[in-house]
DNA sequence: GCGCCTTGTGTGACCGGTCACATTCATGCC
DNA sequence: GGCATGAATGTGACCGGTCACACAAGGCGC
């Protein structure tokens, strides 16, 4: 119990070992755990580490060892349920590994302000979590000087990455697929996309699964409408498919972009799922209460979040390394606004 | 240009001193901008510097100075709209002041844990702002150490808090007390009221709001039903309102509320806003697009981590301080869901 | 009884900056 | 000319830990 008033700035190893009788270096041994340290002297450090509420001096040790046990994560955004999911499972797994979670956004895309960004995060030491789902987030991951710990999480690879690089991934273009062929499976002659500005010049992962769930059924292939990541880009995409009456089934980048269509073919007076029918992507947890509420492909944001940090946990320490890309699975959630094609045709 | 190959380890203002043939003392002096050098030798410095690409180091820095130039959000969540948005602002301030971000998620509003989380936010050293609209985060601001920087974004106060006290806040009152006026301004004879968990034991700001114009009216005052803070708790809260036909007016504590309570009136069969106007709290991206779309009063989250990032700094560095208390001016958004009450009654 | 290994502990340097103070030299003033 | 003044720069200690090494004491083999 420390009684005395005054801000008194906080004990030090040497603080401790004065009270305790012995050395600083003993101190540092036993909060390290060092084995060679006599059980009574243990003891006795440890009391005075109790009585002067010691905590060891995460700057100092930063400084004097290099450990930082630190994570910064790059992001574009923190508003959207996907990105704020990663995050909160990643902050999750830092705190059970008692690291700290930095975090730095990606306000622009542009070059000098995303090198400028990965700089910042550089300097604060410790590994980096690069959320690279966008162009400003794909340029973050590549900025990276080759020096630093880092791992990115990224949308499905069209092929295997080097095992330089640890990549995480929830399977895009598998969840993709599915929702196309479900809704293939209801009947719809084919299944117009309402796409996410993709990360890449290539093409994204979630369009290779469409893409790929078309040509399996022999669907002819609409060309992808560009989408934002909003629902005010769903919205104006929404409106233009609303005017095709051979439009019967839309799938979208993501769960705020299907509420945009949806919102769109409202507008438009065309039913769903009686008319069209709409699957998002992410399940967001307003998803399930929209009116009609909204089919989607549910991926495990935050289990993708702990993933990397688990990942990057393993490269800054050697000790348990895991297995090279821990994918979750995806799983789609059937609800009201995905139905049979209307019945005339 | 540094073209050799090897991780070498990053330059030190000393490697910075014997390129340009000055001592230490003297490149710390150009880094720091101190008046008394020669230009001469300030260019030699400067041009060392660029030479092996030295970066102060963050850790040494905070070591010596005790200056960290660092805060710690701690809140109980990222994902919640509110939340993150408040997140982003305070990054977008403290990226602007170059200031690092980390962040603490409270995950349990358990004595412990809370005090756990506090006392690992105050190890990474810097400042500290609290995110308190909930249990956890309430009392993890109560637990910060007094001798702690700490700004907290709080519900509107009941009394103006003491000056030792640095809070931000939006007016959730004022913004409760316009959305209920603008609903029984329409016609309604009452406004039931959703809240959301109280962050106190205490009556919440919206609460009190709601509470001040339905008395100004002459309105009677429901019970407020307790809601959660996501769709489901709102799905409940509506369920059981839905029942009672002589709700015709339902004001919810946040945008997610209004839609499980727009759910369950869809569910129920009563029209929105045709039988039952509702009205939510925050305007959420998704609120606009709603069917119906959604009337709400916008909250600047954004802007108020500025103001907290803002206030913070100026705890911090005695330079610039701030007013007091600034407070963002919360704005009604009229939209679909909330109309004139059914015409015979 | 001597050397040697192991256990337990202490000493000094170091990480990369800052700070307080000392030093040098040119200048201005009386 | 003597001396205070200020500009320009350097030196040593320090922040709070860690690391490499030294060293004393005790147990064991021969």
């Amino acid at each position: 119990m420390n009684v005395t008033g005054h801000t008194r700035r906080p004990a030090s190893i040497r603080d401790v070992a004065t009270a305790a009788g012995v050395s600083y270096q003993t101190v540092s041994r036993v909060i390290n755990g060092h084995p060679s340290v006599k059980p009574s002297t243990r003891e006795r450090v440890l009391a005075a580490i109790d009585e002067l509420g010691f905590r060891r001096n995460a700057t100092a040790l930063a400084l004097a060892s290099g450990r930082t046990r630190a994570v910064t994560v790059l992001t574009a955004n923190t508003t959207h349920y996907g990105y704020a999911s990663i995050l909160q499972g990643i902050e999750e797994a830092a705190r059970a590994a008692s690291y700290a979670v930095g975090i730095g956004v990606l306000e622009s895309a542009d070059e000098a302000a995303v090198a400028a960004e990965v700089q910042r995060a550089a300097d604060a030491g410790g590994g980096l979590i690069v959320i690279a789902y966008d162009p400003a987030g794909v340029r973050a991951l590549g900025a990276v000087p080759a020096e630093l710990p880092v791992v990115g999480v990224v949308e499905t690879p069209a092929t295997p990455p080097d095992p330089g690089h640890p990549w995480v991934w929830a399977d895009d273009r598998e969840a993709a697929y599915q929702a196309t062929r479900h809704l293939l499976a209801l009947g719809h002659e084919t299944v117009h996309y309402v796409a996410i500005p993709s990360s890449t010049r290539r093409t994204s992962a979630r369009t290779t699964g469409w893409r790929q769930a078309l040509k399996e059924a022999g669907a002819p292939e609409p060309r992808p409408v560009q989408g934002s990541w909003g629902p005010a880009g769903g919205h104006a995409a929404g409106r233009r498919l609303a005017k095709d009456p051979a439009v019967t089934a839309i799938l979208c980048g993501n769960d705020d972009l299907a509420l945009g269509v949806l919102r769109a073919l409202h507008e438009s007076g065309r039913s769903v799922p009686g008319e069209v029918s709409v699957a998002g992507f992410d399940d967001a947890p307003h998803s399930a209460y929209l009116t009609p509420s909204l089919t989607t492909v549910r991926l495990d944001f935050t289990g993708l979040g702990r993933s990397a940090f688990a990942l990057l946990h393993g490269v800054l320490e050697e000790s348990a390394r895991i297995a090279p890309h821990p994918v979750s699975v995806p799983e789609l959630v059937v609800r009201e606004s995905s139905g049979p094609p209307p019945a005339h045709d």
